[in-house]
DNA sequence: TAGATTGTTAATCGATTAACAATC
DNA sequence: TAGATTGTTAATCGATTAACAATC
């Protein structure tokens, strides 16, 4: 038997943004890119290119580069964004439209078939051409449905017993938005937008900015003392 | 002079989840934790705990453990939750309006003082008491209202011109929504939010998922097999 | 004091970068 | 063929984990 690659996650998280750039490539009607061109367009280095990339199998040419659409359409295939998937939005509130608004006109391939609420007053309603259903029906319409990935809006407290319900009638995926950690079996993959501990660490790090800048300004006043000290002592 | 610690951002990413995780300890009265307690709950080393909060300082007692308030206080502080930011939205789509609501009953101490958009349709209009203003004003209003933060929900093709107008008028940090890489100054902190990346991360995940089950079927199937073909030649 | 648990140093592991032989 | 650039191995760097002395 062969050997598992094992590709780590790391090199996971960068291949939507490789896709990115070589869409925009593709858009410019750029053809061909070697590693060190697209390194500092996007910012890795050529030698992490190349690795990342090899890591799917050897998409290059030596002397050549990369075909910048064949590139693209391999990243895509790896992604499995040449598949179409059926999802289910769990909470109808602000944040639940705004993803069924969203994924609609940003994601070919992704696609809103219902959305689940609690509230007997948003049951009914329409969004995007989508109805809102009751929450009670959840299970029932992703078996006869056959969704691929649930998305839970809903508050950090029905977070849990939401993932249980999608995994229970056979969900394969799952785009966590509430503000807590869910568990669910290996078979089903996660993904979390933790957006208050993002916006957290936005807040760490514009004191840290903050921090240094005042250093700096403490570092420059020193020194203008200090100058100033020498010059004294000259005279 | 003193040596600078230089804290890793893989430390910071994770101090948002320490503090989720101690508020819900206080909300259940537990007034104090041990590094290994810790750690079977939130899913780190106990190890990585002890060497993360000791970037910080010595947070803990030997033979006792840490204070879950204090911790959380102290956590809560390095993060700069202990202050107040000012933001605007750029962009008062479905996407920032999401947020508009998003922010203002989950985040104490984030609040949005404004919403700027370029459609005339929507200028004019209030969301959760606060006005949608011009675009054209945007760099007046930050500079009078000494903003701190500015909230990007433009298209990828505006993103990186709010952004400019942003940094011009002396913001302090950005969160970023469009599906694009902006740039800015160093002195200003950037945190992006990659919706569509973490979306086709979930997807290749989805996929292997996939395949290592439809391995493990065909594995068993091969077992089967060979336990069959066995049990022929034993006969 | 004895037991528990931190703070901190040392060892390990994994990911990134550098180097270069293979090859288009 | 010569030049360019990949694919891949080896070296480095950084982050995580293990170990244990310090100390409450």
């Amino acid at each position: 038997m062969k050997e598992k690659p094992k590709i780590s996650n790391a090199v996971i998280k960068r291949l939507p943004r490789y896709r990115r750039y070589l869409k925009e490539l593709k858009k410019k009607g750029v053809d061909k890119i070697s590693s060190n061109e697209f390194s500092s367009l996007i910012g890795y280095t050529a030698s992490q290119i190349r690795q990342d990339l090899n890591n799917f199998g050897g998409f290059g040419q030596q002397g050549y580069g990369y075909n910048v659409n064949g590139l693209y359409n391999e990243i895509s295939a790896i992604l499995g964004l040449d598949k179409q998937y059926k999802m289910v939005v769990v909470g109808a509130g602000n944040l639940g439209q705004a993803i069924i608004n969203y994924t609609n006109y940003y994601k070919a391939g992704f696609l809103v078939k219902g959305i689940f609420e609690v509230n007997p007053k948003l049951i009914g309603i329409s969004f995007n051409d989508i109805e809102v259903m009751d929450y009670e029906d959840l299970v029932e319409f992703v078996e006869e449905n056959a969704i691929d990935i649930g998305i839970i809006c809903t508050t950090r407290q029905s977070a849990q017993e939401v993932a249980d319900k999608l995994c229970f009638a056979g969900i394969r995926g799952i785009w966590n938005f509430a503000p807590v950690d869910i568990e669910v079996p290996d078979s089903v993959s996660l993904e979390n937008v933790h957006l208050s501990d993002s916006l957290h660490s936005l807040a760490y790090h514009m004191n840290r900015a903050n921090q240094k800048n005042e250093e700096k300004k403490i570092k420059a006043r020193t020194d203008l003392a200090q100058k100033a000290e020498t010059a004294n002592t000259e005279k």
